[in-house]
RNA sequence: GCCUGUGUGGUGGAAUUGGUAGACGCGUUGGACUCAAAAUCCAAUGGUAGCAAUAUCGUGUCGGUUCGAGUCCGACCACAGGCACCA
C-alpha cells in the first residue's frame, strides 16, 4: 500500500507550476494536436465514462511528448444549452452562473486525475470573448449568402416551447424533454448546408475516419442520383416529380403528391372532393415527418378527384394521390407510382384498388413488386410493356429513357439529399445571440462587427413566452436598438443559436486562444494543422462531427482556415457501463462516483483500470473487483523497487521481453489498444518479480512503460530511487531490433491440422530439421505409424503439420 | 425493412490478421504466513473421461474452402446501435 494520496497530489502540484503540459505556438519541435471533445458541465460533476477517453488521450499526448512532439492537449467547456437553461429557471439563479459553478467542480475533479491539459489554453464557448468570434462567423455566413431567414415548418415542441431542428427530433419526440413534437410554421434562421452536401462527402477522402463513421455521415448526407421529370396536368399546368427509377416509367398507375406542399394548393380550385382532401391534409400536418414515414403503417391517402395527370412517355391518363409519405420538403414534393416495382406503391395500390403494370420482367408481381435491388441484379431481367424500350435491358433502358425525355426538354438528370438545411434558430435565453438587426426601412441588416460580442443581459427570468419567443423578447432595452445602416428604430433577434454552434469550430480556437483580433491566426492554423486524434462519443459522430466539418469548409471557402477538413482521424470510445451491464444513469441507481474512487483507489487506479477494462472502443461495465486488481497490480509495481541493485543494463533474463514489451507498448498506444499494452506490462512485472535482484534501468524502463497511464506513481518511484530525469522531461524508449528474438521457441507439431506435440527448439533450427525432429515425438510416432506422410507443412519458427492418409 | 456492429470459459477480455484458442486480469478452490483476520506469497482452474501420460468435445447455429478456420466464403439465429414509405 502506497500513499497514493500524497503522491498524486505532489506531482499534480508540481505539474501545474512547472507547465511542462503548456504547448508553445510554432515551437520547432514537429506539432501533434490531440483533441477530446470538451464536456457539457453538467450539474453531476464527471463522469466515469469522461475518465476513459480522456485518461485515453492522456496516456497518447504524454508518450507522444516524450517522442518529442510539441504536443497540443487542450480542454474546455461547451456550457451553452439547455440543461444549464432548465436548471436556472427552477432554481432562479442566472445560468452563468450556474455553469461558473459547474466548470469549477469538472476543472478539479480532472486535476486529480492529472490529466495533462494544457490548461492555459482553456476556454468554454459561453465566454464573451469566445462567442463574440461564434456571432462573427454567423455574420461571414450571412454576408456570404449561406444564412438567410425563411418561414419554414419546423418541429416544434409544445413543452419545451422551442424549434428542434430535423436531427433534434428524430424519433418524433423531443430530444431533452421527450414530448411529441408537433409541426409548426415558424420564421427561422438557416444555414445552406445542404450547398455542401457534396463537398462533405468528397471530403471523407482527406480524412482518416474509420468507415463505420464515413458511413455516418455519407447516411446523413443520404445523396440520390435519379431524374426530375416533367408532368403533365390534364387541362393546364404541371408539376414535376424525382425518380431513381425512370426505367420504370411506363408502369406508371398513379401519381402521389406531397399533402403539405405547393402543388396541392394550386390544383385545389379544381379539386372536387376539397372536404375530403383538406381533412387529410390537416390529419397529416398533425404528425411530424417521424411518423409519416414510418414503417407498418396503413397505406392512408385520398385520390385528388377532377385532376388528372398525363404520363409523358404515353399520354395516359394517371389518377393523383396525396400521400402523406411524400414529403413536401424533400424531391419535388411529388411521386411517379409504379406498384409492380415498388413495394410501398404496390401495397398502396392494392389499398386503393389502383392498376398494377409490370414493365420489367423476372418477378411475380401477382404477389409483391418486383424492386430495383432485385431486377438491378437479374441480367435476364428485360423491359415489356415499354413500347420501343421493350426488350432492353434494364441499365440500357435507364441512360435510352433518361436522353429520350432530356431530348424533349422535360428531364434533367439531378442529384437529391436527404440532408437539409441547418435551422439554426433557437427560442432559448441561454445561447449565442444572433447578431442580426431588424430596421422597419432596411429590413434585415447584420451588427455592425466592431460591435460585437453582443452580449447576453443580466435577467432573473429565462421561461420562455408562450408563444415561443425567446426569453431575450421580453426584455425591451435590449430588444429595441437602432439600425447600423439608417439609425432609424430597429429591433434585435431574439432567438439565440443552437449548441452545435460553439463547437463547430472551438477545436480552431484551441490553437490561438488569446486571440483578440481574429478566431485564430491563421499562422496558429497552419502551424497545427490538422488534429490528428479526436476522440468523443458515438453518439456524436453523425450530427457534430457534420455541423463542424460544414463549419470548417465554409471557413476554408472564404480564405479563414488553412485545411478543408481540419479533423483527420476521429476515434470514438465505447461506454462504461454500471456493474449490471445496463447504462449508468441516477434513476438506477448504478452510478459510479470517480471522487469516491480517487479517495479509496487513487486517481493512477482508476485511470488504469479504466485503460484496462476492455478493447476501447466498446462498451464495457464496472466492476469493483477489476479495479481491485489494477489497484494490486500498482503496489506491486511499488514494492519492486525493493530489490534493486544499480546499473545501467537490463538483467539478462528479461533483456529480451524488455525489448519486446517496449515494442509492443509503444504500437499498442499509438492504436489505441490500452488494454494488451496494460497487459504486456504486467507480463513484465510478473517476469521480474521471480529475479532476485533487478536492475535500476529494469526499474526505470517498466516505469516508463507505465507512465503514460499512471503517471503519480511512476513519476515518484523514479524519484524516490533516483533513476533519472523526470518522465515529463524524458525521452520515450528505445529498443533494440536485435534484441527481440528468444534464442529458443516452442515448435508445434501437427498431424492433420491438431496439435500432437510440442518442444522447445533453438531459434536457429532449420526448416528440414524441424521436419525431423518432428517426427521423433512420442506422440507424434502414434499418429503418424503405419501411415503413409503424405505432406509436411513448416511454417518457419513457429509449427510443422504432418499430413497423413 | 435496410445499414452498421457484436456474439470466445464462472467473468472482463486476448489471439502476431489463416498457424498452439482462452494471453493478462477478476473470481473460485487448495496451500503457506498469522493466535486470528486483512494484506501478501505459492499452486490449480474450459467441459468430459483418466492417478497420469493423454484422448475427446469446444469460439452463436448449420454448411463450405483449406494441410490447418475464432479469423475466409455461404445461409441462418440472437443482441445492440443507426436510418427509414427518400421516390
Amino acid at each position: 500500500m502506497y500513499n497514493f494520496e500524497k503522491i498524486e497530489k505532489k506531482w499534480q502540484k508540481y505539474w501545474e507550476t512547472s507547465q511542462v503540459f503548456k504547448a508553445e505556438n510554432g515551437s520547432e519541435k514537429p506539432p501533434y494536436y490531440i483533441l477530446v471533445e470538451f464536456p457539457y458541465p453538467s450539474g453531476s460533476g464527471l463522469h466515469v465514462g469522461h475518465v476513459r477517453s480522456y485518461a485515453a488521450q492522456d496516456a497518447i499526448a504524454r508518450m507522444k511528448r516524450m517522442q518529442g512532439y510539441n504536443v497540443l492537449y487542450p480542454m474546455g467547456w461547451d456550457a451553452f444549452g439547455s440543461p444549464a437553461e432548465q436548471y436556472a429557471i427552477k432554481n432562479h439563479i442566472h445560468p452563468k452562473d450556474a455553469v461558473r459553478e459547474n466548470i469549477k467542480t469538472f476543472k478539479s475533479q480532472m486535476q486529480s486525475l492529472g490529466f495533462s491539459f494544457d490548461w492555459s489554453r482553456e476556454f468554454s464557448t459561453t465566454d464573451p470573448e469566445y462567442y463574440k468570434w461564434t456571432q462573427w462567423q454567423f455574420l461571414q455566413f450571412y454576408k456570404n449568402g449561406m444564412a438567410y431567414k425563411d418561414k419554414v415548418k419546423v418541429n416544434w415542441c409544445p413543452n419545451c416551447k422551442v424549434v428542434l431542428s430535423n436531427e433534434d427530433a428524430a424519433g418524433g419526440v423531443c430530444e431533452r424533454c421527450g414530448s411529441p413534437v408537433i409541426q409548426k410554421e415558424k420564421s427561422q434562421w438557416m444555414l445552406r448546408m445542404s450547398n455542401y452536401a457534396e463537398d462533405l462527402l468528397k471530403g471523407l477522402d482527406d480524412t482518416n475516419f474509420a468507415d463505420k463513421i464515413k458511413l455516418g455521415q455519407i447516411n446523413w448526407i443520404g445523396k440520390s442520383t435519379g431524374v426530375e421529370v416533367d408532368i403533365d396536368i390534364k387541362d393546364g399546368g404541371k408539376f414535376s416529380i424525382f425518380t431513381t427509377c425512370i426505367e420504370t416509367i411506363y408502369g406508371i398507375t398513379f401519381f402521389c403528391i406531397a399533402p403539405d406542399g405547393k402543388l396541392i394548393k394550386e390544383l385545389m380550385p379544381r379539386v372536387q372532393n376539397k372536404d375530403e382532401v383538406n381533412a387529410y391534409i390537416e390529419e397529416t400536418l398533425k404528425k411530424s415527418s417521424m411518423d409519416r414515414t414510418e414503417l407498418n403503417k396503413g397505406k392512408s391517402g385520398v385520390e385528388v378527384k377532377g385532376v388528372k395527370a398525363i404520363n409523358p412517355v404515353n399520354g395516359k391518363e394517371v389518377p393523383i394521390f396525396l400521400g402523406d409519405f411524400v414529403l413536401g420538403d424533400y424531391g419535388t414534393g411529388a411521386v411517379m407510382a409504379v406498384p409492380a416495382h415498388d413495394q410501398r406503391d404496390f401495397e398502396y395500390a392494392q389499398a386503393h384498388n389502383l392498376d398494377v403494370i409490370e414493365v420489367i420482367t423476372g418477378g411475380n408481381i401477382k404477389e409483391k413488386a418486383y424492386e430495383k435491388y432485385d431486377y438491378l441484379e437479374n441480367p435476364d431481367s428485360v423491359l415489356i410493356n415499354s413500347c420501343e424500350f421493350s426488350g432492353l435491358k434494364v441499365s440500357d433502358a435507364k441512360e435510352a429513357i433518361t436522353k429520350m425525355l432530356e431530348k424533349k426538354g422535360i428531364a434533367r438528370r439531378v442529384n437529391n439529399y436527404k440532408m437539409r438545411d441547418w435551422i439554426f434558430s433557437r427560442q432559448r435565453f441561454w445561447g449565442e445571440p444572433i447578431p442580426m438587426i431588424k430596421c422597419e426601412k432596411c429590413g434585415w441588416v447584420p451588427m455592425n462587427e466592431e460591435d460585437l460580442p453582443l452580449l447576453l443581459p443580466d435577467v432573473t427570468e429565462y421561461e420562455p413566452t408562450d408563444n415561443g419567443e425567446s426569453p431575450l423578447a421580453k426584455i425591451t432595452d435590449w430588444v429595441n436598438t437602432t439600425c447600423p445602416k439608417c439609425g432609424g428604430p430597429a429591433k434585435r433577434e431574439t432567438d439565440t443559436m443552437p449548441n452545435w454552434a460553439g463547437s463547430s469550430w472551438y477545436f480552431l480556437r484551441f490553437m490561438d486562444p488569446h486571440n483578440d483580433k481574429e478566431f485564430a491566426s491563421m499562422d496558429a492554423m497552419k502551424y497545427w494543422g490538422k488534429v490528428n486524434w479526436y476522440n468523443g462519443g458515438m453518439e456524436h459522430v453523425a450530427r457534430h462531427l457534420l455541423y463542424a466539418r460544414f463549419w470548417v469548409q465554409f471557413l476554408y471557402n472564404i480564405g479563414l482556415v488553412p485545411n478543408k477538413e481540419m479533423i483527420w482521424t476521429r476515434v470514438s470510445h465505447g461506454m462504461i457501463l454500471g456493474p449490471n451491464g445496463e447504462k449508468m444513469s441516477k434513476s438506477k441507481g448504478n452510478v459510479v462516483n470517480p471522487d469516491d474512487i480517487i479517495k479509496e483507489f487513487g486517481s493512477d487506479a482508476l485511470r488504469t483500470y479504466e485503460m484496462f477494462i476492455g478493447d476501447y472502443e466498446k462498451d464495457a461495465a464496472w466492476s469493483l473487483n477489476g479495479l481491485k486488481g489494477c489497484k494490486k497490480f500498482l503496489d506491486r509495481i511499488y514494492r519492486l523497487g525493493e530489490k534493486l541493485i544499480k546499473s545501467d543494463e537490463y538483467s539478462k533474463e528479461t533483456e529480451i521481453l524488455m525489448n519486446q514489451t517496449i515494442k509492443k507498448v509503444t504500437l499498442d498506444l499509438d492504436s489505441i489498444k490500452y488494454n494488451t499494452a496494460i497487459s504486456a506490462i504486467m507480463i513484465l512485472l510478473n517476469e521480474l518479480e521471480k529475479l532476485d535482484n533487478i536492475t535500476t534501468k529494469d526499474y526505470r524502463t517498466i516505469l516508463q512503460l507505465l507512465n503514460p497511464i499512471a503517471p503519480h506513481i511512476t513519476e515518484e518511484l523514479n524519484e524516490m530511487y533516483e533513476l533519472g530525469d523526470k518522465f515529463c522531461n524524458s525521452t520515450w524508449l528505445e529498443y533494440d531490433e536485435n534484441k527481440l528474438e528468444n534464442i529458443t521457441f516452442t515448435m508445434v507439431v501437427q498431424v492433420n491440422g491438431k496439435v500432437r506435440g510440442k518442444i522447445d527448439v533453438s531459434s536457429s533450427t532449420t526448416e528440414d530439421e524441424m521436419k525431423k525432429l518432428a517426427l521423433t515425438i512420442e506422440n507424434v510416432k502414434n499418429f503418424t505409424n503405419g501411415k503413409e506422410i503424405a505432406k509436411v507443412i513448416v511454417i518457419p519458427k513457429k509449427l510443422v503439420n504432418i499430413v497423413v492418409k
